[in-house]
RNA sequence: UGUCUCAUGGUGUAAUGGUAGCACUGCAGUUUCUGAAUCUGCCUGUCCAGGUUCGAACCCUGGUGAGACAACCA
């Protein structure tokens, strides 16, 4: 490459495959240059981290190119949906930091889809089919094999249209009708053999009109009108909808009476490791109490990912690492680990808090004095300033920074070595006591006044440094670790740092936790690790299942402990 | 024995006929007031076989493999 190109080759941002069909239809002219998407989601569940990875795309292609991007509710079965659903899917949305244009709801157009479905079967386009459901279905065929034609698809259209009619009067009983499109039974793809524009539905009230409809119009023939009537340039949607497109085309087709018209593109589904994304078992985990809720901490659900403490810039990170293609992949959750361990470095204040204490007393250090060190919030954010804890005789430290007999690459506190005691003193251990089990009850240790943080002989070099709180500053908390109750029994906290605690700041937390739910059926759902390191947040009116922790040096030794290495 | 879609390190992704690059993981080292984070280095890749071309991850042909499709769900 000579120099003159280089210039301009530098600045080139590579796109994803969906923003170079986006440019192509730009730079075509196409629908006017106009650029508008839409997010469609059903109100039957919470949002999660793959509905994440739609919107991110949905919004993020309208703003990248001066579009618009609408949500639009497609409420086209009311079996299923619900308006709790509907509240937590904008909720989750406007936390994500996106304002859509417009909201719409499919159910808005029914009256008008109903009087475009009279035209169409006036037209001789669609037919009422009263086989049952199982005669239908087995007259589809196979992909392999063609189907055959129903007794009823050469009816007359008065009939048709008559029955049609009485389908929507709360006469014609569920399943007994159907309104199917007349196309080819014969067709390669199953979804052109006679699709189904209508069922009826009258055992659920839809939960925006009520019982004004008694016939439904299905997905395939809902979706794309609806995305006609409003606009939409481009109708982004996952892989598994492929086989659709051409369907989706053809009633478009059927309809359009100018030159626009949506188009259709798939990406790949976000499938992440060792986490459950299906709306079905994640219902069954909400429905039998297996989890507190839908926001349940382990959930990966947005509203559980926010109470887990991850950011709405950590999720966008995250969504960025990992693209958007044609082929199906397995994301690795520790790339989202990643992503929010990136984020909250940076922005989370820290605290200190000792989940499994025992008492470290300092033989040397005067009885009754009390110092107060000055400590950072955030060694990444000098911004975020410091704050004071106390410093006395007698300290709680963590249960496992304390080895009597120490391997060689242990550096933290064992007889004789040396540590610091963080925004403290140097110490250096003398000896410990144990009850009649053998169990560590009191370590014993000496420490050098002048080592207190800021001296200079504070910068002498020790390979450890712990985190402690004062013992008779701090308190006691009870608190849950997602599934494993941590009942410390001993003050987990100073009390400074309790307060922090209480605090809606985004707060370090360590989280082991697997989960083994078992299914109706007996058979063990996939077991299922939500997360290993993350993060919390807390805020005043939580329940007392969060936790503070500042520590994470020894993250790395209690994942290799629970793998068994 | 159909139709559609896809195939790049362990994983996720770039390169769209012109030097296979980036990130995560792993390993090694560095640094740090907690072994995290940071920083550096290393390892590892174009599914196979032909063809077109000066040149192929990219275009063509044929294999192989994977996913989607047979809900009155979306």
């Amino acid at each position: 490459m000579n120099a003159e190109n280089i210039d301009e080759a530098a600045p080139k941002k590579s796109l994803n495959f969906i923003e170079a069909f986006v440019e192509q239809d730009l730079k075509d002219g196409k629908n006017g240059g106009r650029i508008q998407t839409r997010f469609p989601p059903e109100p039957n569940g919470y949002l999660h981290i793959g509905h994440a990875k739609a919107i991110c795309l949905d919004f993020g292609i309208a703003d990248n190119y001066g579009g618009i991007c609408n949500l639009r509710f497609d409420d086209t079965n009311p079996v299923k949906e619900d308006v709790e659903y509907v509240d937590s899917i904008q909720e989750d949305i406007q936390w994500l930091g996106y304002k859509w244009k417009n909201i719409y709801y499919a159910s808005d157009y029914f009256q008008q889809l109903w009087d475009l479905t009279i035209e169409f079967i006036k037209q001789g386009k669609a037919y009422v089919d009263e086989q049952s459901a199982e005669t239908i279905a087995k007259q589809k065929g196979t992909p392999t094999v063609p189907g055959t034609e129903s007794p009823y698809r050469n009816r007359p259209v008065e009939e048709s249209l008559a029955l049609f009619q009485k389908m929507n009067t709360g006469e014609v009983p569920e399943g007994a009708m159907i309104l199917r499109a007349k196309i080819d039974m014969a067709s390669s793809n199953m979804h052109f053999r006679d699709p189904i524009m209508y069922r009826v539905i009258n055992s659920h009230p839809h939960h925006r009109t009520g019982t004004n409809w008694k016939a439904y119009p299905m997905y395939d023939y809902a979706h794309g009108q609806s995305d006609y009537f409003e606009g939409v340039t481009h109708s982004l949607c996952t892989l598994e909808f492929e086989v659709h497109r051409p369907l989706y085309d053809w009633f478009i087709d059927q309809f359009k009476d100018s030159d626009y018209r949506p188009r259709q593109i798939e990406f790949n589904r976000l499938n992440l490791t060792y986490t459950v994304m299906s709306k079905r078992k994640m219902l069954q985990l909400v429905q039998e109490g297996l989890v507190s809720g839908w926001d349940d901490p382990r959930m990966p659900t947005i509203c559980g990912l926010r109470r887990r403490g991850y950011s709405p810039e950590a999720i966008h990170n995250f969504i960025d690492k990992i693209g958007y293609t044609k082929f199906e992949a397995q994301n690795d959750i520790g790339l989202m680990e990643h992503a929010v361990r990136e984020n909250l470095n940076k922005t989370a204040a820290r605290v200190n808090a000792v989940i499994d204490p025992v008492k470290l007393i300092i033989t040397n250090y005067p009885e009754g004095l009390v110092e107060m060190m000055e400590t950072v919030n955030n060694p990444e954010d000098e911004a975020a300033g410091t704050r004071e804890i106390a410093f006395s005789r007698e300290l709680y430290i963590e249960r496992d920074d304390f080895m009597e007999e120490a391997p060689k690459k242990y550096f933290r506190l064992t007889p004789g070595q040396e540590v610091r005691l963080k925004s403290a003193y140097f110490v250096k251990c003398t000896s410990c006591k144990r009850d009649a089990d053998g169990r560590l009850e009191e370590i014993y240790c000496e420490y050098d006044p002048m080592t207190k943080s800021g001296m200079p002989d504070a910068n002498r070099k020790v390979k450890g440094t712990l985190h402690w709180v004062s013992a008779a500053h701090s308190l006691t908390a009870e608190v849950r670790l997602y599934d494993r109750l941590f009942s410390v029994e001993n003050p987990s906290a100073d009390e400074r740092d309790f307060r922090d605690l209480l605090n809606p700041n985004s707060l370090r937390v360590l989280t082991n936790c697997q989960v083994e739910a078992s299914l109706k059926n007996g058979k063990p759902l996939d077991q299922f690790q939500f997360q290993r390191i993350g993060y919390f947040n807390v805020d005043p009116d939580s329940t007392p299942d969060k936790l503070v922790f500042n520590r994470t040096a020894s993250l790395k030794d209690s994942w290799a402990k629970e793998q068994g290495k």
